[in-house]
DNA sequence: GGTCCCATGTAAGGTGTTACATGATTCT
DNA sequence: AGAATCATGTAACACCTTACATGGGACC
């Protein structure tokens, strides 16, 4: 019985309520369940079909009006003990390709000028994450205040994965400005150079 | 003519020097190639096989004494123009299905004092790499002091992308310490609840 | 009249991983 | 004696994405 890590991730949701597949792709795509990738809804599917035959959850139709009926899955005694678990098991380093560094990688043969605006507008793309993440926890913060450290409820979770997505955002912004202002001054002197030369 | 990211990964290092494919696999396994990715070897051969078909990079066989003979690629001018062409193009915003975030996201399900040993661990993996980063960031500003930033060679690349990889460590282990902490104060909590009740 | 939301799935294709095949040299 | 390094590749499989199929209701 193999589960690859969407598995771990619906049963993820599953541990906190009742979801159809439908539901789980929503869920997945809200701003603060970055960390769940851009899970296809074709993929969620036979994913939960898979976590069904091996009793991880189990699931019911519910017949609505004016809609399509759905199927909406629970998690299982075993599924639980399953994702208790893996919780607590290793995790390997994750090491992903980023598209955009590679650029910065091979930026030295670009000219600053052209490559400001793509700068500019991947600084503007996470600002506004940033912008998502913090209102999410300010409002987490507001409602619980400092117990929510000591909560045993799914709040507990959301508050360290927001925390997380919070200081990312704002270490990626950072390094973001920090490369625009030098690329500023390398078209600048650029500039400069022709206008003097 | 699509060429997925890997092939910009390489022509991003055969822009540099040329290499076999086997020296492409070492570059990029290096710590600080860490948005490389880990590409296996068996997948950089036929991604150099379509670059050639698509004439961006050009081979030659190497014979060697005592050593099987390398086949030896070199960036073509239409492959220069490519990657100029893809640095300063438009990067989708990059999500990532994490798993150790995904953990995080049901540690509401674990026990605290399980769950240390796990973040601990991931905190002393993440604690070399930022070692290394830094080491390397350390090497090349003694080696280039304050110029680095307006060099318009390679080194600009490195120290680009050095100085991600270490604000992303940094800002990791901040958040790892932090939530360590919150997982003492639980375990504490715990204890103290079990022995007083 | 067109697009979006609700809802579940299949099929085809692309990408990436693991295992296999081969074999000499160097290090422990 | 065994493992690691050098060196290139193929084959099978797992995973993920995109497109297709279906169809009612709500909104503009």
């Amino acid at each position: 019985m193999y589960i690859p890590t969407l598995g771990y991730a619906i049963l993820s949701l599953l541990a906190r309520t009742p979801l159809s597949g439908y539901d789980i792709a929503r869920e997945m795509k809200r701003p603060t369940s970055f960390f769940f990738g851009h899970a296809q809804i074709s993929q969620i599917y036979p994913e939960l079909s898979r976590l069904e035959e091996y009793e991880l959850v189990t699931s019911i139709i519910i017949e609505q009006q004016g809609k399509p009926d759905k199927k909406v899955y629970t998690i299982s005694p075993t599924g639980l003990q399953e994702i208790q678990r893996w919780v607590v098991s290793p995790t390997p380093l994750l090491e992903v390709r980023s598209d955009f560094l590679i650029k910065a990688h091979s930026l030295w043969l670009a000219d600053a000028e052209e490559a400001l605006p793509h700068f500019r507008e991947h600084a503007r793309y996470h600002q506004e994450h940033l912008v998502a993440y913090e209102a999410n926890l300010a409002e987490m913060e507001e409602r619980w205040g400092a117990n929510i450290a000591l909560l045993h409820t799914q709040e507990f979770g959301d508050y360290l994965t927001v925390k997380r997505g919070v200081s990312y955002e704002q270490e990626y912004l950072s390094w973001l400005e920090w490369a625009i202002a030098i690329l500023e001054a390398r078209a600048k002197r650029q500039c400069e150079g022709d206008t003097s030369g």
